[in-house]
DNA sequence: GTGGTCTAGACCACT
DNA sequence: GTGGTCTAGACCACC
C-alpha cells in the first residue's frame, strides 16, 4: 500500500481498516491478521500497525483477545453505523471545503455529475 | 486560524492563500502582506509562512519582487483557472474516496443533496 | 473470572487462591482441584495455573504430593496468619499511597468511613 | 524512580505525574519538562514518557503546544477534581479488596487506626 | 530544542 | 505464534 507522506501512517492504516470493514472485507467478529502479518502486508513496522489497531480498539471497532488475536467487533450495529458515518464525514468535509471556495449548491451538484460522467472512477 | 495538527502547517497555509485568491480576497497583481504580518495573522512562525509562499511561487501564483514585497500573479488566466482546478481536485479526491467505500453514483448524489438540504453549510 | 490485563495473570490467580484460603473456601490439608480443572475454572491456560501454584508452593501455602495432587498446607498457624498478613499488606500499601497523595490521618479515616457509609461494598 | 516491574512503566509514570499535580508540585497551566528531560529524570526511554503524556493529554490533564512544550491543563476545576477522584478510587479499591477477604467495617477501621498509630507512614 | 512519528529489534506473558 | 511493552536511535515540522 502507498501512503501519503503528509499524514501519519498509523492514521492511514486506521482508515484502510475501517474501509475494509465498511466494504465487508472484514465482517463482524472475524479474526484479523496478526500485527506482524499486517505489518508485512502494509510494508510497515509492527509498532506502527500496533498503534493503529490500539486506536481502533479504543474506538470499539476491534477487540483484542490477549493471546489468540484481534477480532472485528461483534457489535453489528456499530459496524453498520460506521459506513454511514464515514460517508457523511467525508461528504461534509468536502462540502465545507468547496463552499469555502465560494461554490453554491447547484454548482456543486453539477460538478459532481460532470466528474462522474467522465467515468474515471469505476 | 485553527490548524489540523496532522497535516503540515505550511500546506494548510498554502491552501488558505489559494482560497483567498479564488474567492477574490486577493486579486491579480495585488501586493500581499509581509511574511512577518502573515505570520502574525496565522499565529505561526515566519519560517512556516516563508515556506508556504515559496511553494506558491514555484506554482506561479506569486511573484516576489525583491525589495518591494510579494505580489499575486498578474496572469489573470492562471488565476481564473485556479478556482476550477481546486474544485475539480477536491471533487475528484472526494469521489475516489467514497467510491473506494463502495458508493455508487446515485448514492453519492443522494448523499450530497441530503447533506446540502440540511443547510448547515451556509 | 475477570483479569486486569495490566497485571500478570498468574499473580492474580495467586491472589484469588489466597483469598479462597483466607475466607475458608479452602481449609488446611484440603485437596485442591487439578491444574487442569482450575485452568478451566479460571478460563486460563494450564501453564498459567501451574505457575501460580508453584509460587504458592514456594510460599509454603501449598504442598504437592506427587501422585495424588496438591493440598493446602496443614500448618494451621501459617494459614491463620495469612489473613492478617494479607490485610496488613493491603492496608499498608493503601496508606503509603494516600499519604503519598498528601492525605493526613484524619482525612484518611474520614474518607474510609464516608465510603463505607455508602454501603456499596456489601 | 523505582518502577514495579509488574505494571507497565507508562502507567506508573502517569500515576506519578497525577500525583505531582495533586500535591501541587505541578500547578495548572504550568509548563512541564520536555519529554527528553522527563525521560532522563525517570531513567526511561523518551518514547515511554511520550506514551504516558499522550494518555494524560487524552484525559485532558495536559495540553501540548506543538513546538513550545507541554502544559498542565488550566482547567482548575478538573485539577481539583483529580485529587478527590484519586483518593476515592484508591480507597474504594482498598475497601473492595479487604471486604473480599471477609473484613467487616469495624475491623477495617481498627486496622487502619492501628497501622496509622505505628507512625511508619510519615 | 520541542513534540510527534517511525523503525528495528528485543523481551514478556500467555496459548 | 500472539498482543503488549520497551529501548535506542532516527527523522520531521516547527520555533
Amino acid at each position: 500500500m502507498k501512503f501519503d507522506s503528509n499524514l501519519p501512517i498509523y492514521l492511514q492504516i486506521m482508515e484502510e481498516i475501517k474501509r475494509l470493514i465498511v466494504i465487508g472485507s472484514y465482517v463482524p467478529a472475524q479474526k484479523i491478521p496478526s500485527v506482524r502479518d499486517l505489518a508485512i502486508d502494509f510494508g510497515v513496522n509492527p509498532n506502527t500497525v500496533q498503534r493503529a489497531l490500539s486506536e481502533l480498539e479504543r474506538e470499539g471497532l476491534l477487540n483484542s483477545e490477549r493471546t489468540s488475536g484481534r477480532y472485528i467487533s461483534d457489535d453489528e450495529q456499530l459496524i453498520q453505523q460506521l459506513k454511514q458515518k464515514m460517508i457523511i464525514q467525508k461528504t461534509d468535509q468536502y462540502l465545507v471545503e468547496v463552499k469555502h471556495y465560494g461554490c453554491d449548491d447547484t454548482t456543486i451538484i453539477e460538478s459532481i455529475k460532470e466528474r462522474l460522467a467522465d467515468g474515471k472512477f469505476n
